[in-house]
RNA sequence: GGAGAGAUGGCAGAGCGGUUGAAUGCGGCGGUCUUGAAAACCGCUGGCCCUUCACGGGGCUCGUGGGUUCGAAUCCCACUCUCUCCUCCA
């Protein structure tokens, strides 16, 4: 949720940065007027309240308290008519404040180039190169399907389109890479977290996935009247641990990791990617989430960046770094990269991971505070999360890449010790080195 | 699923319906003392909002939302959450 004091104070700003993401600015100016109404509102109805507190004050203190206060009385009731016909207006107000700042988008930040789709990504670098083969390559489906390792057909028997099964060393694979991207965020000083994975609407809005993504997310009947949301992604639940607390500015940064399975409608994606492990209405991720504070945070977004790209380094997979547009940066982000991983069945470099700086976007909805020192007024934290990474796409990107003229997968070194063999024969079974 | 207990400031823990935004202890911050530290002693120490250049002034806040009253942390109602016992269970 944006700052309604930067609103006030730099209308301007705000202006800029919504033209930038090519919305409209029309709220500027009506979320100002209805503000200024608000507080001439406030402000009135807060003098009388203090004239009425004062005239209760005079009854505790008067000898006879029966007869001052009935003497009072008159005055007290006129007192509280005007309260209420002043303040009447007070809750509809803030109600429509609060809804029209919670759908801004976070403010972009100025380093972030200009455009208004993904044509306009920035390039920041590039590691690695996409491999040559000597053989017509095939995508990971046909591949997987050929092994035995995926089994699209029964999946979509059990649940529909856009569901997995892994098999044998698929999973066995996947368990592996799960192992892999854990041990790594620990070894960079993330703290392992095993969250739930339904959670209340209070904390989904908290992170910004609602009230506008809600046609994406899986929602149950909880037990009370609050509905219970499945995860889109482990953010949620990390970002949300310490809401509602104030921190002290030693604690930050505080590094989360947390290996969970996401769920998505993928509304609006139909026909997109249909084939594959690409994009699924439920896969696995390792989430890394950043709570820090104002001042080294872009610093933190580029460590945590390179974290993730590390990882693919490690696998040995061509991958580049982009920086998102304006108009293609998400709507709590205020700067992020995409990384974007080699797949040769679609000839070009794909997403696996999206690094994000959503400044005090976040903390605000969900009232993260630090404070500089022990006296120092509590302030918003700032929020960062990365995927690091996607374990569907990562697993594709490797079978594809490392797939051998007969059909059989090589395993790179770093993760053989985790999966415990080195290839995947064209019979489906493994060999170790 | 059944029965009971509770929710107060960073923590612990008081609180006859009327200067109680809240005793007391611990913690934290500042000071005295000390070569330094500890101990001891003194002072300060929640959050949100409006207003003010500032000093300051004001409002709200004792789980949440209503109600009674001139006045509620204290009384009433509803809800939420936590804990204990029984039951069930991976």
């Amino acid at each position: 949720m944006l700052n309604l004091e930067v609103l006030r104070r730099e209308p301007g700003r705000v202006r800029t940065a919504s033209r930038r993401r090519g919305i409209s600015t029309e709220f500027v100016d009506r979320v100002l007027a209805l503000d200024g109404e608000h507080r001439s509102l406030l402000t009135a109805v807060e003098q009388l309240k203090a004239q009425k507190n004062a005239l209760s004050a005079e009854i505790s203190k008067a000898a006879d308290k029966k007869a001052k206060a009935a003497e009072l009385r008159p005055r007290i009731a006129e007192l509280d008519a005007s309260i209420g016909s002043a303040g009447s207006g007070i809750p509809r107000l803030e109600e429509a404040i609060s809804t029209a700042l919670a759908e801004v988008p976070n403010l972009v930040d100025p380093s972030i180039p200009d455009g208004s789709d993904e044509t306009a990504n920035r390039e920041v670098r590039r590691w690695g190169s996409p491999p040559q083969f000597a053989f017509a390559p095939k995508p990971h489906w046909e591949l997987g399907e050929a092994l035995g390792i995926f089994d699209f057909e029964r999946a979509a028997k059990l649940s529909g389109a856009r569901f997995s099964i892994l098999r044998g060393a698929g999973a066995r694979l996947s368990r592996a890479l799960a192992q892999f991207f854990l041990d790594r965020a620990a070894r960079n000083g993330y703290t392992e977290i095993n969250p739930p994975l339904l959670v209340s609407e209070t904390t989904m809005w908290s992170t910004g996935q609602l009230s506008k993504f809600s046609d994406q997310m899986y929602a149950f009947e909880g037990d009370g009247d609050e509905k219970l949301y499945l995860i889109p992604t482990a953010e949620v639940p990390l970002t949300s641990l310490h809401r509602d607390e104030i921190l002290a500015a030693e604690q930050l940064p505080l590094q989360y990791t947390a290996y969970t399975p996401c769920f998505r409608k993928e509304a609006g994606a139909a026909g997109k990617d249909t084939r594959g492990l690409f994009r699924q209405h439920q896969f696995e991720k390792v989430e890394l989430v950043w709570l820090t504070t104002p001042a080294r945070s872009f610093d933190d977004l580029e460590t945590l960046t390179s974290h993730a790209s590390g990882l693919l380094q490690e696998l040995g997979l061509a991958h580049r770094t982009m920086l998102l547009a304006a108009g293609d940066t998400g709507f709590n982000s205020a700067k992020t990269y995409d990384l974007e991983v080699w797949v040769p069945s679609f000839g070009r470099y794909r997403e696996i991971s999206s690094c994000s700086n959503c400044t005090d976007f976040q903390a605000r909805r969900s009232a993260i505070r630090f404070r500089q020192d022990a006296t120092a007024k509590p302030e918003f934290v700032h929020t960062l999360n990365g995927s690091g990474l996607s374990l569907g796409r990562t697993l594709l990107a490797i079978v594809e890449n490392g797939q051998r003229a007969d059909g059989g997968i090589s395993i790179p070194d770093v993760l053989q010790p985790f999966a415990g063999f080195a290839s995947i024969e064209p019979d489906g079974s493994v060999r170790s080195r």
